[in-house]
DNA sequence: AACTATTGATAAAG
DNA sequence: TCTTTATCAATAGTT
């Protein structure tokens, strides 16, 4: 590029690489940025220094950007039948649906005005929309493990109280058949319980 | 940059929109490998043409740096305390915990040879991450459904077993109360319902 | 896609 | 760090 050509290697150099890391990173988002204007595309650019300091640049709202990229690469490599939703899962269907909901609104809200805010602006937008993204997930685990538990809870006392009852009967009289289906559960391990332990193997 | 300047905005013609691109996004991804080979630095690169046709580069695994980023995030600005973590739901703990050491065993075997990886590698590597992600959350709700509905049903049978039994009792004997707690439930709404109303406000 | 005249980016120096 | 400047690299227009 100037005086010399340097190979394309790591720079030895500390203060070299910093200063060379400086330069090139101001011409790399600038050239982003050009090409976002010039050919109207959607660009998110992620930087980290060897010093773990970052640096980003993204066209419209970084999170909608990898978003976007997720949707994509799960729609073209994804052999995973949609099978959660398959399932009768219809609390998790309607948080899935409030959250789409709202991303839609959101991106209306925004719609091509999006360039007219400052990268201030939506940063900040995006950050909150990652929160709100956090804060739902939390939000929903929570509520799915309160009612594991409650249900649990309600189990157990509905057991106790069947036990009670039979004792009351089975000395006092009849040996009769009281239901039709059978309802005398193995003590509470297998199918209902809740931890995981996938095989994972990662390389394959 | 050649026989004219041009001005950075939108360009018109659509075919030299496209040629434009073209050149352009092999230029920009060219300078984003240079810097990360130069600087050490870790650069995620994504591209979505005005055709929403995806482009990407990443020195490492996309999916690493995007989620080293939302740590980045999520440590600055995140006034969100761990509510999950601090309430007792040790099934998701033991899942997060899997995923963190697997995440934490791929990082080990990539290492710094990740450099030594080609690029096409590197892509499958981030896509196969990507997808094993995806998976263990599907995996991870259907569980938890499966394990409500389950709850679920083995509730409706106690309860009918409950009311059978309390029907041979009543016309026949006694009228001592037969446990010492409460646990006659209202019929099934509020703390048990599934499903989430959050009062979201995307904007405040 | 290939060429080339220009502009733009930048390595080294101050 | 900021500026300068000599050079190299990218690319707009052309073929």
């Amino acid at each position: 590029m100037a005086r010399k050509k340097i190979p394309i290697k790591k720079i030895d150099n500390i203060n070299a690489r910093q200063v060379t890391f400086s330069k090139r990173r101001k011409g790399l988002f600038k050239k982003a940025q050009e090409l976002s204007t010039l050919c109207d595309a959607e660009i998110a650019l992620i930087v980290f220094s060897a010093t773990s300091k970052l640096f980003e640049y993204a066209s419209s709202s970084m999170q909608q950007i990898i978003e976007r990229r997720d949707q994509h690469s799960g729609v073209q490599g994804s052999d995973i039948p949609s099978t959660g939703k398959q399932l009768g899962s219809s609390s998790f269907d309607m948080l899935h649906k409030e959250i789409e909901e709202k991303t839609h609104e959101l991106c209306q809200l925004n719609g091509e005005d999006l360039q007219g805010l400052t990268l201030q602006e939506l940063q900040k937008l995006e950050e909150l929309l990652l929160k709100r993204w956090i804060t739902i997930s939390k939000i929903k685990e929570e509520k799915m493990t309160q009612e594991i538990n409650s249900l649990k809870t309600k189990e157990a006392e509905l057991t106790e109280e069947n036990q009670k009852l039979k004792q009351k009967l089975v000395p006092e009289q009849c040996f009769e058949s009281i239901t039709s289906s059978s309802y005398d559960f193995p003590p509470d391990n297998g199918s209902s319980d809740t931890s995981l332990k996938l095989g994972l193997c990662l390389f394959e």
